[in-house]
DNA sequence: CTGTTAGCGCTTTCAG
DNA sequence: CTGAAAGCGCTAACAG
């Protein structure tokens, strides 16, 4: 590596002449300050390449332009918010910062604090758990914990979404379904299963023992929980994910057990990230409009800095997109042919 | 919003009674605190919710734990980059800041100089133009500016990519085919624009005068130049794109003129970001492997900052895909069936 | 109009 | 083992 040539305010002062105080006036556009001496400041600036130490002026500074999207790591999910958060963001005159928390418990508060404190005037937070309303800047919430004394919100409609999907399966002959369920703090994951369950109890249909899991939303653990239950005797003939990623993961399983996809095992996900479409097969999923939440949630941001009144809490519609990852359960396992033999039916 | 209550160090050391001093050094570890002291803070920050200032402690200490991603923009292409750069940022024991620069001119020199000079310990800058070699922390550049004077890079092989795609369209039988390149300033564009030209001049067939076009990656620019070309009475049969961004763009526009792709036009992009998949129809594109590249990326500024010894620069292969957007050119324009008519011919 | 001064919250000598 | 004091780079009164 090459030795670190860092100009500060202090270089340019002394190079121009004149104190740091003046320089700071002339950086920030402040009144009071000759014109000849803008001038002269100026083209010491460009000469030397100087730019603001950001640590430095935040720390100084009651306000900051910069915003924060703050998400417990980089994936498929966070990823398409950030897009829609940052696409309003640029068009509003305030740059964005995007944190990856590092997954850990607590993540939303430490992240929160460290940069909050000085660097960012306000955050939108991914799927945060554990925080309370009063926080040091304003927040808004993308489909958050699951509980009371909430911040101002974006999400999606879970519930609905999760009957259509449960519902499809059901239409096309299932009803051994297993459902791979989320993290259980996310309000979503909750409403998830809630509309599972329902659309079951619609149907008549009863949930086998064993076929209601948690995955956290962890592919790992998706995959440990496919195998098992793929490996049983009576094994499903569907499972609905909570979501895209563990779905995909899902399906994985499946084809290394030598099961195909949709014709051994329908398998639907949720959230509909772009992974999803890439997918073999194409997953079949329930849509979230990510990327216009990620949008909606920056505009409730703003306007809740700008001191604007508005709603603060903002649901969108979620919509089923069938691919090719589902389709009729196996002949040999179909309900209406076999009455009382399934446990010795078996798969491959 | 709800008042803000700040803790801070000092909260922490009055409620523990002991002097901000002592508090500094349990945070951070430091040798030298008594046990009781130590687990007596702790309870107080565990308490009180305290996470340290991260400008301030960035501003007094020489290094930090975080690194840095620095793109233009929040699109696709550089949310793919995020993807593969916080893979490994995150099993590496350092946080990942990704920060948009607003897309401004020079806007790669700027980020870098807010955020290197205390807050970050390295970047990785994603299509950077404007930045010589000599950076206030280690930097390495993804895709960068052709040219000498080179920083630590990570690119593809555009140029074997950009022959693969032409010669795939030379083999369907196209002979009339655009070119529609991107930012002239970027190697890789350059080398795309170099690989389409050899595989034209291997295959003997002249490039048709207009026919070599630049879009600066910008879509609205794209969808100009494609309604021109499209337009003509020789309007070309096939349009290959240097990203994938601008050629759906452009097959937006045939279709917008009652074009039909690819019966009617053929177009190849370049990347396979996701959103080539979901184009409709599928783009046929030559894949970079993106998430890998910022991998890559993360991996060797990692071995910078460590002062590990390692090769500089890093070339990843590039591959064709296939998909729905080309085929064959209409009959009524191809070459072989009509030898001297073509300005003729018209489209629809 | 310009410079001097006093911190922002934190870490680090260096005396007690 | 602990705390007082000096400053990281910058901004905001306040005097000159």
């Amino acid at each position: 590596m090459e030795p670190a040539p860092r100009v500060k305010m202090a270089d340019v002062a002394a190079k121009a002449g004149v104190s740091v105080a003046t320089v700071s006036k002339v950086v920030n556009g402040r009144y009071g300050v000759a014109k000849e001496t803008v001038e002269l400041v100026q083209g010491v600036i460009e000469e030397l390449g100087y730019a603001g130490n950001l640590s430095a002026s935040s720390l100084r500074m009651p306000q900051t332009n910069m915003l924060g999207i703050l998400v417990a790591s980089f994936e498929p999910f966070s990823a398409e918010m950030i897009k829609g958060a940052a696409s309003v963001a640029e068009s509003s005159g305030y740059e964005l910062l995007a944190h990856s928390g590092g997954d850990t418990h607590g993540w939303e508060r430490r992240s929160l604090a460290r940069l909050g404190g000085t660097l960012i005037a306000g955050a939108v937070l991914v799927t945060p758990t554990v925080l309370d309303a009063r926080t040091v800047v304003p927040v808004v919430a993308v489909d958050p914990h699951y509980g009371p004394n909430r911040l101002p919100t974006i999400d999606a409609d879970s519930f609905t979404g999760a009957e259509r999907a449960t519902e499809h399966l059901i239409s096309l002959g299932h009803t051994r379904i297993a459902f791979l369920g989320g993290r259980s703090e996310l309000d979503s994951a909750h409403l998830r299963e809630a509309g599972f369950r329902n659309a079951m109890a619609e149907a008549g249909i009863p949930i086998e023992s064993g076929f209601l899991r948690e995955t956290r939303y962890q592919p790992d653990r998706a995959a440990e929980v496919a195998r098992e239950l793929l490996l049983r005797d009576d094994r499903p003939t569907a499972i609905f994910a909570a979501n895209d990623v563990t779905a995909i993961r899902a399906m994985e399983v499946a084809q290394e057990l030598g099961l195909s996809v949709p014709e051994d095992l329908s398998v639907v996900g949720f959230d509909d990230v772009p992974d999803a479409t890439l997918a073999k097969p194409a997953l079949t999923t329930v849509r979230q409009p990510l990327q216009e939440m990620g949008a909606e949630a920056m505009r409730m941001l703003l306007d809740l800095i700008a001191g604007v009144e508005r709603e603060h809490h903002v649901r969108m519609a979620t919509e089923l997109v069938v691919r090719a990852s589902t389709g009729e359960p196996p002949l040999e396992l179909r309900p209406a042919s076999a009455a009382g033999d399934l446990a010795t039916a078996s798969a491959d």
